[in-house]
DNA sequence: TAGAATAACTAAGATCATTAGTCACAACTA
DNA sequence: TAGTTGTGACTAATGATCTTAGTTATTCTA
């Protein structure tokens, strides 16, 4: 058998992105994408660098979705609200697709890898611009979204993983705690008038 | 050949969580860790039932390790300086026992598992009691305390796997993360009078 | 249309986890 | 003390998974 099945390369993120997202990031082996193609495993090294030059595409694939997400989250809104719009849209973000936010850790270095580095860099900037037209300064300004990052990431990863315990008053805590972070962005801004 | 080495279970989580902290908990697998005890992979499922089983073990030995180090890290203190304490200590920990760290999620069901999951519940606990200490209702407590897990766990899951990118001023950016959720919970305790 | 590139394949090997069955030694018991 | 039993090691074998090497048929292109 020679060519036949004419798979692209979109072929093969959208299928691991779809089992990823369904079965866990680890479901999306190899194998499982062959064989979800009808191709047989060595196949897909025409197309993809092995397991980790799939997962890197998923994490490129899932930076670009997610900044689609940020940007439509934002739409008009400024300030406190944009950033709860984010909040909120990062959790759902994680909820609908769980493989591509796990494929996202552990982050290149910007020398190895600058195309994806740039592209998971692309929704921290979305944000940090919220910040910045906030009137808080630079300096300040990159601890905030450190501060906020963390608390996201760490909320979402936590809840994902069943870390909170009994799963009661999950949404309420989260709002809190981003009011929290909020408050305290709200805080830095108003200071630096 | 019969029994000779004279293995224990001691010596089987001892030995993983060393290949863990030293290398990543994937790194220690069955083969590694029989490998480092000079037995055969095989001759592991008398200790341990197999690698769910033994990074089961681990979670458990890095819980109690956790509780330990809060407890020193609380020592006499109180309210924010405790927290702050803790906070500092979970990043230390965090840092010099990455595997045990990564052992944690996961977390179990309760039913599923309840020694583990008391176990994993301890230090919460404690951090528990200082916001209770501090005045704050059960109710906004729960809030608070997931708040402060999501960001340290974020931020030391973020800082390890190089999640923000340039690592500079990483350290003041922790110190101000933390002290955004200490000052909401202040806030929250000083409401509460 | 002939050659080159592409994209499939088979074959083979490495690592890891796992199960089943075996066997020697140590400890317990009668 | 002598026999039995249980523990904890072993070998053998299987199944995922990833990976490399080499092959071949199709398709594109000059």
């Amino acid at each position: 058998m020679g060519r036949k099945a004419g798979i692209t390369l979109e072929d093969v993120v959208e299928t691991a992105a779809t089992i990823a997202d369904s079965h866990g990031l680890e479901a999306a082996t190899l194998t499982a994408v062959a064989g979800e193609l009808g191709i047989k495993t060595p196949s897909l090294y025409n197309h993809v660098k092995g397991i980790s030059g799939m997962r890197r595409l998923l994490a490129v694939h899932g930076s670009q979705l997610l900044l689609r997400t940020f940007e439509e989250a934002i739409g008009d809104l400024e300030g406190a609200e944009a950033l709860r719009s984010i909040a909120q849209a990062d959790r759902q973000f994680a909820r609908d697709h769980r493989g591509l936010y796990d494929s996202f850790l552990p982050a290149p270095k910007p020398d190895e890898d600058a195309e994806l580095y740039e592209a998971m860099a692309e929704p921290v900037f979305l944000v940090a611009h919220v910040l910045l037209d906030m009137g808080i300064p630079q300096s300040e300004a990159i601890h905030l979204i450190r501060a906020l990052r963390a608390l996201l990431h760490g909320f979402l990863d936590l809840e994902a993983k069943e870390g909170f315990g009994m799963p009661i008053g999950i949404d309420a805590s989260f709002d809190a705690s981003v009011d929290l972070i909020i408050a305290g962005i709200e805080t830095a801004a108003a200071n630096s008038k």
